[in-house]
DNA sequence: ATGATGCAAACTGTCGACAGTCGACAAGAA
DNA sequence: TTCTTGTCGACTGTCGACAGTTTGCATCAT
């Protein structure tokens, strides 16, 4: 049994070229390939990518839609600036959203309702007791998705993953310091804990101070500058 | 002393034409001009308002990014058909910023931090003895906004603002009814008050029931349809 | 030496054109 | 009649080109 075949061609057929180019720039940009405040060449990413630059400006209209980059006319796009105040608003965000979720989930919980995070829990478990900092990244991302896939609000999923995607403009990956992977988890296995109890407080409390705790580790490390984008 | 005289050809200038007809073609679809589900036809609107189609283009990558458009390959953008499932989620997101947005401005009130508040919340009451909905509408915006103001989170009002945007493309004011209007002010009075007395848990209560409010009322008149994007 | 001024290269903003694709409609077969 | 198939029109995706602006550098005056 093999796998569908498609060929490079049809893969270009199904998406458009901006979409395409707007991933990879993404992609630059969350990697740190390309660091905030650089420009962005419309016409150096054009040829690296080996288009014109038609699809490049229609992919960075949308990445600044997203704030992930800011343009000025006649100059050109940059990578977007956070400064440690915007970062830490969108800290607030997440807190609210991850609590309210975290809230929701308690007051519907059910053995069922909660499988995916007792499984993504005993991952990460295992992930923090291997000291890997990677697969715990990874599954810390996962755990949020399922926290708002058990809420019922998927929306809220893509908010956060978003919002996660303009703080990583700042903290890049803060979070992999096995010091701060250690105390990241007993704060999830607070949530879940919550969650089980069916107590919505708690869980909310729970929720807020999982992400404070992030947040407060960022401040930490950032001493409140005021560079404005 | 006259104002700087700035002729439009200057106007151009100072900003892009893309961002001018994202704009142009956002207002378009938030007052109804455009309905959801409807093509959004590059030719016509270039030609509508008078530029190539590069800038409408571009435009419209921002609106789909910013989720008032979407868009199929080879076919076109159309603007959102939000279902009702959508909505709700987008209502329970809102509840959590504004919830937490309350308790976090509690927890530091001032009288001076709710000046703003109660000013605000005077004219609402006038507006509602006037039975002014126009003018109730314009001020409920900016009590929420006053109130992110106040927690010094400008951040989280773009995005309630955006996600209200959102919440357009369904509920063509359903808040103007006169006794939706009184309900409402009810609720931005209890909040306002929980802020006087810096009880933090009080006021989420408030913030949330608020929007809840919103959400029930909305529930109410849309039975639950499935209708997909 | 330092600041102002003018020039040139690079890049952005915008446009028009072309090729490819999708949907609708009509014609023909079952 | 109903389903399939072929064709036509409209529109999207993409590209290359041109004009205007900004920036960096060299030149010149002070």
């Amino acid at each position: 049994m093999s796998a569908p075949l498609v060929t490079p061609l049809e893969i270009v057929r199904t998406r458009s070229l901006a979409s395409l180019v707007a991933q990879e720039i993404e992609q630059l940009i969350l990697s740190g390939q390309i660091e905030p405040g650089e420009r962005l060449n419309e016409q150096a990413l054009a040829a690296r990518l080996g288009v014109s630059r038609g699809p490049v400006r229609e992919a960075v209209r949308g990445l600044e839609r997203s704030g992930l980059v800011v343009a000025v006319v006649n100059q050109g796009s940059y990578v977007r600036k956070i400064s440690v105040e915007e970062a830490l608003q969108v800290f607030d965000i997440r807190v609210a959203l991850t609590g309210h979720a975290a809230a929701s989930v308690a007051a519907r919980a059910t053995p069922e309702l909660l499988m995916p995070l007792e499984r993504i829990m005993q991952d990460l478990k295992a992930a923090e007791q291997a000291d890997d900092a990677a697969a715990y990244y990874a599954l810390n991302l996962e755990f949020h998705a399922a926290l708002f896939e058990a809420a019922a609000n998927p929306r809220a999923a893509q908010l956060y993953g978003a919002l996660g995607k303009e703080l990583h403009l700042f903290r890049r990956r803060a979070l992999l310091q096995p010091e701060n992977m250690r105390q990241s988890n007993v704060e999830h296995a607070a949530i879940l804990q919550a969650l089980r109890d069916g107590d919505s407080a708690a869980a909310r409390t729970a929720g807020e101070r999982h992400i404070i705790g992030g947040r407060t580790r960022f401040a930490a490390s950032h001493p409140a500058d005021h560079t404005r984008p």
